[in-house]
DNA sequence: AAGTGGTCTAGACCACTCT
DNA sequence: GAGTGGTCTAGACCACTTG
């Protein structure tokens, strides 16, 4: 034993430890979005480290998107990842400056489904909030998203009227329930609409559709909403760079 | 004027400069795949700077995928991408040991299409190779790509026999022309199959395809290939994390 | 044991933003 | 002008790989 004190840092590289001390303040809400963590110089001081140091263990948070840093100013905590919207997999005939509208169909409390437990990683048939939304742009309706969400995290929502969630929801997410939407994974195939679908999207039954399968994660990386959303699949196009 | 000798150099962050530099002498062939890099402290006596300059300007490179450092050992330049495979895209009831196998199906010379073209970089009605490929998986048809090549570029990848080429093109790509591919973007719709395209894949015409088109890319950004790839839109299947 | 990259220090000076 | 992050220096020592 080398020490007759406990310590429930592991020890490792100096800046991990750090970083994860900061992780920490930033992912239990101790520093709200948009703070601004203290000066280098003073986070050198505080851990008794060279500057060069905390900045290995900055440098970390801003790699995993958790923080930003504005020369001359500050470094700040990042609020909710932005480029996340569903519009981007799909080219309907909108300009940029057309704003899509969210038209909220249902809102219900029903426990998780066997896929949607899984996604989400609670006990299958524990309490979620089921919504189920329609976007469309320009008076045409483009996309039909169920959505689950675990309660009671959510439970604010449920409360809120629909009218009061505004057109986009991780906003809504963070404003009424204090849910960061940090990371997500969409999984995409390809698929045909049920009838029900189908009528909601102004399309025949059995259209070709693209499906786009979410799990959205919050900071500490538990998954915070389960989304399915379908759209016309040759309205679809998606871009991706790899290295 | 500050100066009377004219330098190259615009100026600009010391460390950006050194980047360019080592990049220069990789990309022009300089310094081969496989090729170490001097070492730091070599590198900073070399240019007169600190090692601290040295290993920011080396951090770019790794950034942008040229280059790769390992622990006690030294940096090296990097090969071909990975990760790149077409079969990414597609769950074929494949286990991972099975090996896709590839079928030239023809290969041909004639000019660039102006969707080529475009994506080439190239003058439309350039000379280009024009290759058709067959990717099957335990004797089952799977994929079927159009794929274009600029000459004089490819032109060694003309004169081999197809059956030199191997199961995978980028390493013969490196092999046979010296080309390294760097970088691809790949973009995914959704369409349906003509009647020749169905046939080769042994579904019915009109049959729902995903189609992935790719522009690859080298060290200097210069597209070398345009490829587009299509399979069984019900075999799709994309994962992607984003943040 | 020699050589490499990885961590860390303790400064200096520069570029940018705000007041 | 005061305060922030960005660049750069000139070292020390550690961890890893190889001969």
């Amino acid at each position: 034993m080398k020490s007759h004190i406990e310590t429930n840092e592991p020890a490792g590289k100096r800046y991990e430890q750090i970083a994860n001390q900061l992780r920490g303040a930033i992912v239990s809400g101790n520093w709200m979005v948009g703070h601004a963590l203290p000066s280098e110089q003073q986070l050198a001081q505080d851990h008794q480290v060279a500057v060069g140091t905390i900045r290995q263990a900055v440098a970390l948070l801003v790699e995993q998107g958790l923080v930003e840093r504005v020369h001359g100013r500050g470094t700040f905590v990042r609020g909710v990842i932005s480029g996340a919207g569903m519009l981007r997999f799909f080219r309907f005939g909108s300009q940029p400056d057309v704003l899509p509208r969210s038209f909220i169909l249902s809102v219900k409390i029903q426990p998780a489904s066997e896929k949607a437990a899984a996604a989400l990683q609670i006990a299958p048939g524990s309490q979620t909030l089921y919504v189920m939304r329609l976007r469309q742009i320009q008076e045409r309706p483009c996309l039909l998203e169920d959505i689950v969400l675990p309660l009671p995290r959510f439970q604010a929502l449920g409360h809120a009227a629909p009218s009061q969630w505004g057109d986009f929801l991780y906003p809504a997410y963070e404003r009424l329930c204090a849910v960061h939407v940090q990371h997500v994974t969409d999984t995409i195939t390809f698929n045909r609409l049920t009838g029900a679908q189908a009528k909601r999207l102004e399309l025949a039954k059995d259209h070709p559709c693209a499906k786009v399968e979410r799990i959205a994660y919050d900071r500490l990386h538990s998954p915070v909403e389960w989304r399915v959303t379908r759209g016309d699949a040759h309205a679809f196009r998606y871009t991706n760079s790899i290295l």
